[in-house]
RNA sequence: CGGGGAGUAGCGCAGCCUGGUAGCGCACCUGGUUUGGGACCAGGGGGUCGGAGGUUCGAAUCCUCUCUCCCCGACCA
């Protein structure tokens, strides 16, 4: 390449990300496009900066795949937001994607006011740290092991507690610097003997993990208590009828093993509750208690784990011999928390606690978007310039809004839009516009209320995207 | 890991028993008619039948081995 072709080339470059801004600008503030290069106005890429559905990638399936047994595995995968990869293993397409994040950023939010960093571990981990706690043996062969072209041993994380001790205790040597909290919000891999029900028990699944360190278990038990509130929180603000209960602490006792549940009848756990109390636990852990609640006060209801939180004290410490020197000048052992949320495992859930027979009812706040934006006559320009122009205007409210633009029947159209379930759908067709209306449907409760263009139902809220 | 089932077009399946040029529905492409709950007519594209070996004049079909996926069970900080 000549120099002074060289140079050409970097000003084209730059001015091509500078028109990219300006157009995306442009578009998403409802169409002042007058300052708009010509190459954005081609209607890919104005299809691409806007979530126009004809081009936007979310395969939907009419039919109900064969290998899909569980209502969220076969929505997810009818709804276009996964695609099994290998077993266990699975794509998130775009829309999967955005529940995922969602969920995930409410994670983040809780964790983050809790006062927890976030950091980033690898997936592929040394095998010696996993020998160092003696967890090599036990994990047994639902630990990935691989070995590198120098034929060390390494293994896929199951988990991380081997990787943040021998991090802490590397980084950390006096009393001052405790106590803390580190999560990460990461890919995991267990090997499953049989993984089933799609994202209920992948093999590769996200999770939140985060851990405590504290100079004492006293201390360990104050920062467990703070997460136990942030869990609480989480789930509250994920919009899901949850239950936290007891579960089996082992050896440590006491109340520091909790366990987060979501409810739904198509849950592994069985859960035992007090209606008028606090008593709630597993049904294993109920059997082996000897519980003084009436019995018929208990209620029993079947659950799916979300969530789990413990108090490790030194078990990884111990081992691997992470310690700092006390106000003593004494050697201590750090002692620790860990407190997980099945990421992933929330968005299967969260549809198995809600759906109908026709698709996903996602709950406000996982909703990959808020709106569903339905031109019922592809090719009528009207239809066409009226949807254009509420898109925009939503858009600039500050809503997220799936715009169905497709050259597809009605019946498609709303049938895809139920299985996707985003809360509302607002349908926009000829014979509404003639009274200058839209139709705005209620996906939960299946309520429409024809409104005049550009108004809101009062029911949906003008948050931010 | 034990028991069972299945691999044939993107999806759902038939064909296999009894070997003889690979089919159906949906989806997809083109043209037209349609259009408020998965439309219609006409035309069209797409498959090394999971893989390898064997038997045979000839294999999706019979035999052997192998891989993968699914279901039930055991397992799951």
């Amino acid at each position: 390449m000549s120099i002074p072709k060289f140079i050409v080339f970097c000003i084209n470059s730059l001015m091509l990300h500078f028109y990219c801004i300006l157009g995306v600008m442009n578009l998403d503030c409802g169409g002042l496009s007058c300052k708009m290069p010509q190459y954005i106005k081609t209607p890919y890429l104005r299809s691409l900066l806007k979530m126009r559905q004809s081009s936007y990638f979310a395969p939907t399936i009419k039919e109900n795949p064969a290998e899909a047994q569980v209502v969220s595995h076969r929505l997810m995968l009818r709804s276009g937001m996964i695609r099994q990869v290998t077993s266990g293993v699975y794509n998130y397409l775009p829309l999967g994607l955005k529940v995922l994040q969602k969920i995930e950023n409410i994670v983040r939010e809780e964790m983050n006011a809790s006062g927890a960093q976030e950091i980033l571990m690898p997936m592929v981990q040394p095998l010696e740290i996993w020998k160092e706690t003696g967890r090599d043996d036990k994990y047994g062969p639902e630990l990935l092991r691989l070995k590198d072209r120098h034929d060390r041993d390494f293994c896929l994380g199951p988990t991380h507690e081997e990787v943040i001790t021998d991090l802490v205790r590397n980084n950390v040597q006096s009393y001052k610097q405790l106590p803390f909290m580190l999560y990460q919000i990461q890919n995991k891999f267990r090997d499953e003997v049989r993984p089933r029900f799609g994202l209920m028990r992948g093999r590769e699944f996200l999770m939140k993990d985060c851990y405590s360190f504290d100079v004492s278990v006293e201390k360990a038990k104050d920062s467990y208590e703070i997460m136990q509130k942030a869990y609480c929180r989480i789930f509250d603000r994920l919009g899901l009828d949850w239950r936290m209960v007891d579960a089996d602490s082992g050896e440590i006792g006491g109340d520091f093993s909790h366990e987060f549940h979501v409810l739904a009848s198509t849950g592994e756990d069985t859960l035992i509750f007090d209606t008028e109390g606090e008593y709630a636990v597993n049904v294993e852990k109920h059997d082996a208690d000897n519980c003084s609640v009436p019995a018929e006060r208990l209620k029993e209801a079947k659950g799916i784990e979300v969530g789990h939180i413990f108090l490790l004290k030194d078990a990884y410490s111990a081992p691997m011999s992470a310690e700092v020197l006390s106000d003593e000048g004494k050697n201590i052992t750090i002692q620790m928390g860990c407190y997980g949320i099945g990421v992933s495992r929330i968005m299967a859930a969260a549809i198995e606690q809600n759906h109908d027979e026709n698709g996903i009812i996602w709950p406000e706040q996982l909703a990959p978007f808020a709106i569903h934006l339905i031109n019922l006559r592809g090719k009528d320009e009207e239809c066409a310039a009226a949807c254009d122009k509420l898109y925009a205007d939503l858009k600039a409210q500050g809503h997220d809004v799936l715009y169905d633009d497709r050259e597809a029947g009605a019946g498609q159209k709303f049938a895809d839009a139920d299985l996707i379930g985003c809360p509302w759908q607002c349908t926009i067709g000829p014979r509404g516009l003639k009274n200058g209306e839209a139709e705005w449907k209620n996906r939960r409760t299946g309520e429409t209320v024809n409104l005049p263009l550009g108004e809101l139902p009062q029911t949906l809220g003008s948050k931010a995207a």
